[in-house]
DNA sequence: CTGTTAGCGCGTTCAC
DNA sequence: GTGAACGCGCTAACAG
């Protein structure tokens, strides 16, 4: 390997200048510039990223901590994280956590170990991986849930107001016995997006009633056994609310299967978009959320407090909005 | 910082026995190696990866060069690879091209400079960041494409044949002008694909007219033009066979616009799967690409290169699979 | 089996 | 504006 001492002895300067050459971090006369950048051409010289992290101890590396690529919500966060990564000047480092505090934890701890420049998480129900970063003072931004007691940049939309936003719209389409599935009771998203769905039916001057709530796993089958669930009521809901993007395609599985169609048989407004929604029969109305903006604001973010690490923590709210389409159509 | 300095004076021994026993690489006194466990307990000394990284000249990054997360193909490919990876000490580092050879060449030379482990690209029509990475021979896998003059590792998948399978099930359903929607002429899948359909053609006796084809650029946008362009002929087509996912949901999204439907109006095969293919209306017929297994595939090729670096470089083709759905129904 | 020593390649003092 | 020297934290080689 050709190191930075090849290079000095081949443009006959110091190591010292070859270093600051290719900073730019100092003035250097700039005809010995001209005769490093030279012998850098010439040998073909590559810096040692390896070497520059250990010297600066900190690397160009973010971690971004999720639970599952394979959801698109995740999949164009990451997108909008990555691009201002590329602009920031850092690499994206994908962890996968399947809702697992385990693999959560062994994430934050590789974090540290690899002393990566920041972290963007989604933590699980356990605040075990967050508390280890925040407590060794990582950059850290926190997306899509809040935890109880840790102190961090986050970046949140507003859950309770887009569900109580998609489900006034079922409402004032007629419906009454409106069904909820939502998450897991320990995720601050499914309460918040259950809570609007509560403030809603208040709204409507509709009583709550908990047969027609379900506590399902976010996942496309928890999803789907949910509907199941609540088909088999004596008196089924009109109406459906389901709290992500993969439990209303498991809803809408469940309402194919039996040969059930929405929104004739059961109206249906699902949080969070899927892709393609248009083309789903018929097409999905859904309370979307900005998940490109949420990763790009998260970016920011990390990029601030790297920059300026004593700024207290800020939350940043999103809005969502309602994407009215087909299955919601008013009752007949 | 508490370094293995710091364990070893704590624990009464010398730095390299700290090394050894948290390696674990050689044996140590199971005495001393209780006392380093416990210094490294009590000191919450966490080993310093970037310093490993620099003195075994190599790090536990694996790259993946991609041209978009958000094509479901790239998502579900990720995660297999990252499955693989996190089973074998690795992390992902997640790099979006957008199909610019720019880009490419920027992320292929980051990851000469960070030392990373390896690389899983699907490369762009240019050689050049291909090249750079075969040159510098880090353990390299291609997947999805084959480039000409490059040897590594390769994982595929039978396009010629699966484009063939899905041609010949329309022919088969009475489906006799046919037009193709494929991708770029310098990429090997959008070329062996369009040659699967030419032999469908001929096996099937229909007469190849490149009227009917078009070359697009495997985005979204780009299937809808071919398709409109394709509508405005004066004898459309009245089937179509589309080569990627994207260029496909394009397709469908002109002939809603249109109203038109599949398959009375035209019918319609798209070679990969998109998520959720059964909610389309109607639910679309696919040749299926094992995306996940491809990634996973490539992830344990990468390890075996990483092991033993000597082997001739192996070519893996995965079988697609023809997932016969409502948009390719026999022409009535 | 263990300790001493010497780098891995670089950036950054500190003198000049 | 430049060079010499040091050390970031670790592990591999060697000697014992």
């Amino acid at each position: 390997m050709t190191t930075i001492y090849d290079v000095a002895r081949r443009s006959g300067v110091s190591p010292a200048t070859v270093s600051r050459v290719l900073s730019g971090r100092r003035n250097v006369d700039p005809e010995l510039s001209e005769k490093v950048r030279a012998a850098v051409a010439e040998l073909g010289y590559r810096p040692n990223g390896v070497a520059r992290n250990l010297r600066k101890s900190s690397t160009n590396l973010w971690a971004v901590v999720i639970s599952d690529i394979e959801n698109p919500f995740f999949t164009s966060l990451v997108r909008g994280l990555e691009d201002v990564a590329q602009t920031e000047g850092y690499h994206v480092v994908l962890c996968n956590s399947d809702e697992d505090p385990a693999k959560e934890a062994a994430y934050a701890s590789a974090v540290l170990t690899d002393q990566m420049a920041g972290v963007v998480i989604s933590p699980t129900s356990t605040a075990e991986g967050v508390q280890l970063l925040a407590d060794a003072k990582i950059p850290l931004v926190m997306i899509d849930r809040r935890v109880e007691g840790v102190e961090a940049d986050t970046v949140l939309v507003d859950n309770e107001h887009g569900a109580f936003e998609g489900v006034k719209h079922l409402i004032d389409g007629g419906y009454q016995r409106i069904a909820c599935i939502t998450g897991p009771r320990k995720v601050s998203t499914a309460m918040d997006r259950l809570s609007g769905y509560r403030s809603a039916l208040r709204a409507g001057g509709i009583r709550y009633d908990k047969d027609l709530v379900r506590h399902a796993d976010f996942r496309e089958a928890g999803g789907y056994a949910a509907m199941e669930s609540l088909l088999e009521l004596a008196d089924p809901p009109e109406a459906l609310f389901a709290t992500n993007n993969l439990m209303t395609v498991g809803a809408l599985e469940c309402l194919a299967r039996k040969g059930l169609r929405a929104p004739d048989d059961i109206a249906v407004v699902g949080f969070d978009d899927i892709p393609w929604a248009d083309l789903v029969v018929p097409s999905l109305t859904t309370v979307a959320q900005p998940t490109y903006e949420l990763g790009r604001t998260a970016g920011m973010l990390l990029k601030d407090r790297t920059t300026s690490p004593g700024r207290p923590p800020s939350t940043v709210t999103l809005r969502t909005e309602l994407h009215i389409r087909a299955t919601s159509a008013p009752k007949k």
